[in-house]
DNA sequence: GTTGTGACTACCA
DNA sequence: ATGGTAGCCACAA
């Protein structure tokens, strides 16, 4: 079977950016093979499962901040889990080092 | 089939 | 730098 749904192909993307990194939603996307899906990507770690294993948290927008309202709950959870992985916010932001990682 | 929507992005004033 | 706008495309109703 190759049923190789966007979905799987996103999750291995997301799967395998390293701790410590993170990618944007256009660059996961361009990875998969569709350059203009990023807001696909978004829908689909959207749909995720509470209790995934999957670093969702590791993909932000192209202005390197976190896609959510600053001040929610979903943006603070995200900015933790972050900080966790030693991932330094300079306001607000990400440096643009941390896109930087092999394929 | 059409319409509206979105965890987006690029461009422009 | 900042804010608004248009383009994008899979999905749900």
């Amino acid at each position: 079977m190759v049923t190789s749904s966007l979905k799987e192909i996103i999750w291995q993307v997301v799967a395998a950016i390293p701790y410590g990194k993170v990618a944007t939603y256009g660059q996961v996307a361009k990875l998969c093979g569709f350059p203009r899906h990023a807001r696909y990507v978004g829908m689909t770690l959207r749909d995720l499962p509470n209790g995934s294993t999957l670093p969702w948290h590791r993909v932000v927008n192209a202005k390197g901040e976190i896609a959510f309202p600053r001040g929610s709950d979903a943006y603070t959870r995200q900015q933790t889990r972050l900080r966790a992985e030693g991932v330094v916010f300079k306001h607000d932001r990400l440096p643009l080092d941390l896109y930087r990682w092999a394929p």
